[in-house]
DNA sequence: GAGCACTGC
C-alpha cells in the first residue's frame, strides 16, 4: 500500500463532522446511500474517507464532465498531489488518469463504458455513484448492473449520494437478500433559509364570488420584482420554460424601464460571451441590482452568482418521448416539486433568501414530487443496444430502480430491427455488434456503417458528429439576421445535412490557414461558438479512430451528395416524409402555414422554419430528428426523390431485415415483413399474412398481433353486412370503457382513441401472394370502400397521462365467437388485481371526439 | 414560422 498524504477536513464542512458515523456504516456494509443537500462536502469529502479506510482504488462518477474535472481538482488541491498522480479523473476526450491514481473521478458514462471490457469492474474496490437523484439514463443503468454485480464481487463497496429527495427509494433498491434496506446517512447542507411567497397568477375570486382575474405570466414577473425592489438589495434569478418567454420578459421589463435594474437572458443557444455576462459580477454605474432570466440550465449546469432572489415561473420544457407518434417531444409542463425546490434553493446559496413562486401553493402540492426518470421519457434504442451488447439477458429480468414502459421497450427493439442490428432470435447481429462500439445514437452509427459502401465515411462522419453535439450555429438577441446570414454562406438549398457538411469543410480549411487565436476569432465573427466547433471537431476524431477499428477508414474527401444521403437514408427509414397534397394545397389557399408531410404510422410533420428547405417544400424528404414543439417539425432534412427513396428504401429494407421470422400455422406461413407504403403510411414493419389460413387461427393471430403490434390488420369490417346491428354493439362498447373508465378513475380513457377494430373474417384473396400484391389489393380495397377502417387503435389509454396504478396495455386477451375479453393487470400494490374488460365480436368503432377522422359506422355522425 | 438540459474508447 502507498503512503497517504495527510489528510485533513475542512471543519466548517457538516460532512467533516460526520466523518466517523460515515467510515463506519462504510466499513461494516456494502452499500451506503449518503444523502447530503448542496453545500454538505460530501463529494469532495467522501472519496478522502474511502482513502482513509484503506480503499485502494476508488471510483467516483458524476453525470458532468466539467464536475468530474472541477472536482478532481479540489481534491487533489485538498490532499496536495498533482492532478493524475494519487488523484485524476478521465472524461470523454481527456484522461488525466494514471497507473498511480487511487481516486478517480468521471462522467458516468465513462464507468458505463469501462463495463465493455470489464464486465466485474475488477480494477475498483469502491464506487461511488455521486448525484444519483439526477436519475439520467446511464445512472439509472449503472444502479441496477450493480445490484446484480455485488453478490458476485463481495469486496466492492458501493456508496451512492444524492441529494435529499428520496434517498429510501435507493436504500429499498439495494436492500441485503433478507430485505433490509441499506443504511441512510444524511448530511446536513450549508444553505441558508429560504423564505417562500406564493404570487399565483391567477386572482383571488372577488368578494361577489366572481369577476376571477388572470394576470398574465408577465405581470406577475414585474410584480414580483416591484415587492422585491422592497427588501434589501440583491440580484434576482427568474425561472423561465424557454427562449420565447426569456425574450417576451425582457421586453416587458425593459418596457417598464425599471430604474437601477440590468436584465440578463441566459439560456443554452447563447453565445459563449453573452453567458459569461452572468459571471462577470462588476457593475455599470447606477446598476443597483441585475435580473437574470434563465431556462433551466441555471438549476442544474450554472450556478448564477450572487443570487438572493427567486422569481419561479413553475414550468420548464421537459423532453419526453412520444409512444404514439415514436417522436421526442418538448411540452412546456409544470416542474415537479424536487425542482421547484430546487430553484428556490438558489435564493439561499449566500445568504438568507426569498423565493417568489408564480402559482399558488395548492398548485405546488398538488405537482408531482420528482420528475420522471429519463428512462421513462426517452427513446431506449441505445440502452437497448448496451444491454444486448453486454449479455444482460431479458430486460424484464433486468432490476431497474424504475421498470421503462414496455411499449418503450418494444419501440427500442423495433427501431434496432429496423436498422438491422438484430438477429431472428433477438440477439445482436454484427451490425448491431459494431453499432455499439460507436458512442453515438444508433441511427447515427447506422449512417456510418452505411458510408463505407457509398466511399463517403469522411463526409457521413462529419455529418454525424455536427448531429451529436449541440449546434455551433449561434444567434444572439440582437444580432440574429446578420447571425442568420453568415451562417447562409453554407447553405444548400437542397439538403441541411450538407449545409453542415459545408461549414465542416469551411471551418477545416480556415483552421488550416489561421493562426489558433485568429480561428477563434474567425469563429466568433461567423457567429460560431469556439467551443463547440471545438466539441465537433473532438468528436469527429473519436468518431473516426473507432469507425476505423471497425474497418471504416475515414478515406479522401469525396464530393458525392447522392452517396452520401444513400448513406443517411440507412438511418432514417421510418423517418421520411412526402408531401400531402391535400394539406399542401389547402395552405397555399390560406397563406400561412407551411406545407406538411405524411410520415411513417401516419404521422404529419413540417419542415422546420429555420431549414433552408422551408420556403420551397419538396415532394419528400428525409429527416434526421423529428420534435414536437408546438408542432411537429422535422429538423435537418434533405429533399429527396420519391421513386429514388423508394427503390433504396426497398433495398436497405431487404438487407435491414436479412432474416425475416417465419413461422408455419396450421399450413399458413405468417411473416414478418416489411411493407413500404409511399403515399399511404411508408416503411413500416408490420406483420403480412401471405395466405389464408383458418379462420380461427387467423382470428386469434391478428387479434393478438393487434393488441400487441396497435396495429389492426386491415381486414375486414361488416360495414357492408346488413344484418349486423352497428348502434347497439356501438353503445354496448362505450358502456364497457366508461365501466373501466370508473374503475381505473381515468375520464379520457377513450378520447384519445379513434376508431378502434374492425371485424375481420381474414379473407385477402388466394391469388396474393406477395407483399407488392398485398399493397396492390389492399389499396384497391380503400378506394372501392372508403369507409373500411384502415387503421385501430389498440392502446385504449392515453398515453401521456399518468397512470400509476394501472398498467397500460392489456396482459391478456381472450377471444371466442361472441366476444374479445382484455385484461388490465393494476400495478403491484393496488388493491384489485386488475380489470377485465369484455367487448362483443363482431365489433365497430367508435370516436367520441368531435373532429375526429375516425370513421364510424355506428355513430350518430355518420348517419 | 421557431428551440429544456446533459452525456459516450
Amino acid at each position: 500500500m502507498s503512503v497517504l498524504p495527510r489528510i485533513s477536513y475542512p471543519p466548517e464542512l457538516p460532512v467533516s463532522a460526520a466523518r466517523d458515523e460515515i467510515a463506519d456504516a462504510i466499513r461494516d456494509h456494502q452499500v451506503v446511500i449518503v444523502a447530503g443537500a448542496t453545500g454538505s462536502g460530501k463529494t469532495t469529502q467522501l472519496p478522502k474517507i474511502c482513502l482513509e479506510l484503506g480503499r485502494e482504488s476508488i471510483g467516483h462518477t458524476q453525470p458532468r464532465r466539467i464536475a468530474a474535472r472541477t472536482i478532481a481538482e479540489r481534491i487533489a488541491e485538498e490532499v496536495g498531489v498533482e492532478l493524475g498522480d494519487l488523484v485524476g479523473y478521465q472524461v470523454r476526450f481527456t484522461d488525466k488518469a494514471s497507473a498511480a491514481t487511487r481516486i478517480k473521478l468521471m462522467t458516468d458514462g465513462i464507468l458505463l463504458n469501462e463495463l465493455s471490457h470489464d464486465r466485474m469492474l475488477s480494477r475498483y474496490d469502491t464506487i461511488i455513484l455521486d448525484e444519483a437523484h439526477e436519475r439520467s439514463l446511464t445512472i439509472d443503468f449503472l444502479l441496477g448492473y450493480l445490484k446484480r454485480l455485488l453478490p458476485r464481487r463481495p469486496d466492492l463497496k458501493v456508496i451512492v449520494t444524492s441529494a435529499t429527495i428520496d434517498p429510501e427509494s435507493f436504500a429499498r433498491h439495494f436492500a441485503s437478500a433478507d430485505g433490509t434496506p441499506a443504511p441512510v446517512l444524511e448530511v446536513s447542507g450549508r444553505t441558508y433559509p429560504v423564505e417562500i411567497r406564493y404570487r399565483p397568477l391567477v386572482a383571488e375570486v372577488d368578494e361577489e364570488g366572481e369577476g376571477r382575474e388572470d394576470r398574465d405570466l408577465f405581470d406577475g414577473i414585474l410584480a414580483g420584482l416591484d415587492e422585491l425592489a422592497g427588501e434589501a438589495p440583491g440580484d434576482v434569478l427568474v425561472f423561465l420554460s424557454g427562449e420565447n418567454e426569456i425574450r417576451d420578459a425582457e421586453d416587458a421589463i425593459r418596457a417598464r424601464n425599471l430604474p437601477g435594474t440590468e436584465v440578463l437572458p441566459l439560456y443554452g443557444r447563447l453565445s459563449a460571451a453573452e453567458q459569461h455576462r452572468i459571471f462577470d459580477t462588476s457593475r455599470a454605474p447606477g446598476i443597483r441590482r441585475r435580473v437574470v432570466l434563465a431556462t433551466n440550465v441555471a438549476e442544474t449546469s450554472i450556478t448564477v452568482p450572487g443570487i438572493k432572489y427567486v422569481v419561479d415561473g413553475g414550468t420548464a420544457r421537459i423532453s419526453r418521448y412520444g409512444a404514439r407518434s415514436k417522436v421526442q417531444r418538448l411540452p412546456i409542463e409544470p416542474v415537479s416539486q424536487a425542482s421547484a425546490n430546487q430553484r428556490a434553493g438558489r435564493a439561499g446559496r449566500t445568504s438568507d433568501g426569498i423565493a417568489i413562486r408564480l402559482y399558488s401553493e395548492e398548485d405546488y402540492e398538488k405537482r408531482p414530487a420528482y420528475t420522471d426518470p429519463e428512462i421513462l421519457r426517452t427513446g431506449l434504442s441505445a440502452v437497448l443496444l448496451q444491454m444486448l451488447d453486454l449479455d444482460l439477458g431479458d430486460i424484464a429480468d433486468f432490476p431497474f430502480l424504475q421498470p421503462p414502459d414496455p411499449r418503450g421497450i418494444r419501440d427500442g427493439r423495433e427501431l434496432l430491427r429496423e436498422l438491422g442490428a438484430l438477429t431472428a432470435d433477438g440477439g445482436l447481429s454484427r451490425t448491431g455488434r459494431d453499432l455499439a462500439r460507436l458512442p453515438i445514437d444508433p441511427r447515427f452509427g447506422r449512417m456510418v456503417l452505411e458510408s463505407k459502401r457509398n466511399g463517403v465515411a469522411r463526409e457521413v462522419l462529419a455529418i454525424v458528429a455536427g448531429l451529436s453535439i449541440q449546434d455551433p450555429r449561434e444567434r444572439p438577441l440582437e444580432k440574429r439576421e446578420q447571425a442568420d446570414q453568415s451562417h447562409a454562406r453554407f447553405a444548400d438549398p437542397t439538403s441541411d445535412f450538407l449545409s453542415l457538411l459545408n461549414l465542416w469543410n469551411h471551418l477545416e480549411q480556415r483552421q488550416k490557414e489561421l493562426s489558433s487565436s485568429a480561428f477563434r476569432r474567425l469563429c466568433r465573427a461567423e457567429f460560431l461558438n469556439y467551443l463547440r466547433v471545438r466539441e465537433w471537431q473532438d468528436v469527429y476524431r473519436q468518431l473516426e479512430r473507432l469507425a476505423r477499428r471497425i474497418g471504416i477508414p475515414a478515406g479522401e474527401p469525396k464530393v458525392d451528395p447522392d452517396g452520401i444521403h444513400r448513406s443517411l437514408l440507412s438511418g432514417l427509414l421510418s423517418q421520411i416524409g412526402v408531401l400531402d397534397q391535400r394539406s399542401a394545397a389547402s395552405g397555399r389557399d390560406k397563406g400561412r402555414r407551411s406545407a406538411e408531410f405524411v410520415g411513417a404510422r401516419g404521422v404529419k410533420f413540417a419542415v422546420f422554419p429555420g431549414s433552408a428547405l422551408a420556403k420551397r417544400p419538396p415532394s419528400a424528404v428525409m429527416a434526421a430528428e423529428l420534435v414536437e414543439t408546438s408542432r411537429l417539425f422535422a429538423r435537418t432534412v434533405a429533399a429527396i426523390d420519391v421513386a429514388w427513396a423508394e427503390r433504396l428504401a426497398g433495398d436497405l429494407v431487404k438487407r435491414n431485415y436479412a432474416e425475416p421470422h417465419w413461422e408455419a400455422k396450421q399450413g399458413a406461413a405468417v411473416g414478418f415483413e416489411t411493407v413500404t407504403l409511399f403515399g399511404v403510411p411508408l416503411v413500416t414493419r408490420r406483420r403480412v399474412q401471405w395466405s389464408r389460413v383458418e379462420p380461427a387461427v387467423a382470428r386469434e393471430m391478428l387479434l393478438q398481433h393487434a393488441l400487441v403490434d396497435q396495429e389492426w390488420p386491415p381486414h375486414l369490417d361488416r360495414s357492408r353486412d346488413p344484418a349486423f346491428d352497428f348502434e347497439r354493439a356501438n353503445t354496448r362498447l362505450l358502456r364497457e370503457l366508461g365501466e373501466l373508465e370508473e374503475r381505473t378513475r381515468r375520464r379520457d380513457i377513450l378520447s384519445g382513441s379513434e376508431a378502434v377494430l374492425g371485424f375481420f373474417d381474414a379473407r385477402i384473396p388466394a391469388d396474393v401472394t406477395t407483399v407488392r400484391g398485398f399493397e396492390t389489393w389492399w389499396n384497391a380495397a380503400r378506394k372501392e370502400a372508403p369507409s373500411l377502417l384502415t387503421l385501430g387503435r389498440t392502446d385504449v389509454l392515453e398515453e401521456d397521462e399518468d397512470v400509476p396504478d394501472v398498467q397500460q396495455f392489456p396482459t391478456t386477451w381472450h377471444t371466442d365467437d361472441q366476444r374479445l375479453s382484455l385484461r388490465y393487470r393494476f400495478e403491484p400494490g393496488a388493491e384489485d388485481d386488475g380489470v377485465t374488460v369484455e367487448v362483443p365480436l363482431p365489433l365497430l368503432l367508435a370516436s367520441p371526439r368531435p373532429g375526429s377522422t375516425g370513421w364510424c359506422p355506428g355513430s350518430a355522425r355518420s348517419s
